[in-house]
DNA sequence: CTGTTAGCGCTTTCAT
DNA sequence: ATGAAAGCGCTAACAG
């Protein structure tokens, strides 16, 4: 069915070798390269991934491992990395740990058992246990949004802490003096960090926060239930900060269903600018994570370990978030 | 590094095709597979997908190609799908054509190289001219959601017509006379289908059915611009019918923005039920798919043609939808 | 620059 | 029930 070197070779004469020094950038002279040139294209070939994998230990795959496939940051992140990668002949095996810790590390062994070459993470557990059998088998791992706290390797992530921290600067900067904050359980690192640079500025300036629905699901229900039981009841917050694109919605469509209208009863700090945000009116203001740079970056750092020999030590990269200014916030006196 | 037949035969003594046997199911007296098993269990042993597939032509993986990462709908299909298909031992290598032909038939093109043994895919294009290559390969393909005009193979849909006209029949039923499609691109299958479905229905009551920004994106943002440029200019549609999940946000958000209630100023008819819908209050009236059943559907359908010999023919499931009932309809006069 | 040779890890007749 | 041997399609020394 398909054909193979040999074929080639039928047509060309050349040996095996040859034909594979011309797949893999050897030195040939020109006619020679014209003959399996055009036997290629004559037979339609293509060379075997797999063969090649099984002899050169390279399978030209990389696992990609996500808490969730429902969140669009998750996958927005995924879809930037698969393309980089697909654009450098690597094929990704998307894998959702489905926000369990033992599908997380079922699917790491799953990453593994088809010889991953290496594998970029959002964790679910922020142990690291997850990944141990990746090292187990010297397979590089890059992390993406949240770090680990017992496995070192490469990550990119963004200062979530002074994320939180502008935020509540801003707030401040605009009388705001009592604030809510929707957030996800406080032990997932980036929501820890958020709420944690956010409380600490606040606090310092004699302000207050009020976690609303403490270690609810990061989700649109999550937000949702969380603005929903914080706003229905007797309350003082004049704002509220939402630490992720979900909690964002979710907390929109409380405010909409309580017949609280923003920023004039209260509010609305966000977080994550994407498709949604933007059509959204009045228009939020949220904290930016620049998502197609650490797609890159992620991207770039694993196919540097994949294409040079060892390379010492690991990389952690940290990124700046950036302000977007809308009207979701009131001045208020 | 990796522990292989040979450091099997080296432990028990066995030769490399008992070891093979004992792999795939052959028969070898209880003694022989416990020494083998031991031996495994020592070594941390775990079978070559790579060299197994090198030999056996299997790759043990299948693609997955959709129009659009950021579609929930999709994203949603493909987790169900990628789920049952890791069970029963299978790889997905997931590829976005990011709703570009090219790109997709560059994608099947991938798919092919990476030698996966089968395809799920929601087609961009119609006409099957993407699948093309995979069908010289012999690669068995499944659709899901869409059908292709010059293109046999497996399918699983839903009647998109039928449920353009249950919602026509429901509308029509609580006395709407005049109602909006928010449609995507009508050349689409199934946003052809709805929408045909619809009018047909609504025009043999002799009741009038206008398309809202006619070939829009179906994102939410196009939803959101055909919504708000049909309701801010003067017009007499009580409800609006909006043919998927990413339009019927959109629609929401216009009608949030420009201030009319549903369904109080308009009545609002959805498609489909996930999460952010059960969030919106008033709750959506909307007709729901069988996501889960059609994913479990077209994961068994490959599965059998990877796992038979020679299926005759080529299966198209057609699946009926459900009407949920929200309050976001009103009745009218 | 090109060819020879020996595998990569596993499967698969064909013997025994 | 187990083993010997050949080979899947490609790569990588090593020669020439």
């Amino acid at each position: 069915m398909e054909a193979t070197y040999k074929d080639i070779q039928r047509l060309t004469g050349f040996s095996l070798s040859t034909i594979s020094k011309y797949f893999n950038g050897g030195n040939l002279r020109p006619r020679t390269k014209e003959a399996i040139e055009t036997a290629v294209a004559d037979l339609n070939f293509r060379v075997n991934d797999l063969a090649r994998g099984l002899k050169s230990r390279k399978s030209m795959s990389v696992g990609l491992l996500i808490p969730e496939l429902n969140s669009v940051f998750h996958t927005t992140i995924m879809r930037h990395v698969g393309h980089i990668l697909r654009m450098r002949g690597y094929s990704c095996i998307v894998c959702d740990s489905n926000m369990d810790k033992k599908t997380e590390r079922d699917a790491v062994q799953f990453l593994v058992d088809k010889m991953v070459e290496g594998i970029i993470t959002i964790p679910l557990d922020g142990s690291g246990a997850q990944l141990e059998l990746a090292k187990r088998w010297e397979i590089p791992c890059v992390l993406i949004d949240r770090k680990l706290t017992n496995f070192v390797t490469d990550a990119v992530i963004i200062d979530n802490f002074y994320a939180g921290k502008a935020a509540a600067e801003y707030l401040l900067s605009k009388g705001h003096r009592n604030a809510a904050v929707v957030s996800g359980p406080l032990g997932i690192y980036t929501m820890g960090e958020r709420f944690r640079g956010f409380e600490n500025e606040f606090s310092s300036h004699g302000a207050k926060t009020t976690l609303a629905g403490i270690e609810t699901e990061f989700s649109i229900k999550g937000g949702y239930n969380a603005a929903l039981d914080f706003f229905k009841k007797e309350n003082e917050a004049t704002a509220v900060f939402c630490t992720n694109y979900e909690l964002t919605l979710g907390t929109i469509m409380a405010l909409n269903e309580l017949g609280l209208k923003f920023p004039d009863d209260v509010s609305v700090f966000g977080f994550d600018n994407m498709e949604l945000s933007a059509v959204i009116k009045p228009s939020l203001t949220v904290i930016e994570q620049p998502m197609e740079q650490m797609s890159r970056l992620a991207a770039e750092l694993l196919l540097r370990r994949l294409e040079s020999e060892k390379i010492e030590g690991h990389e952690t990269i940290v990124l700046g978030t950036k302000m977007i200014e809308g009207s979701s916030v009131a001045k208020i006196n």
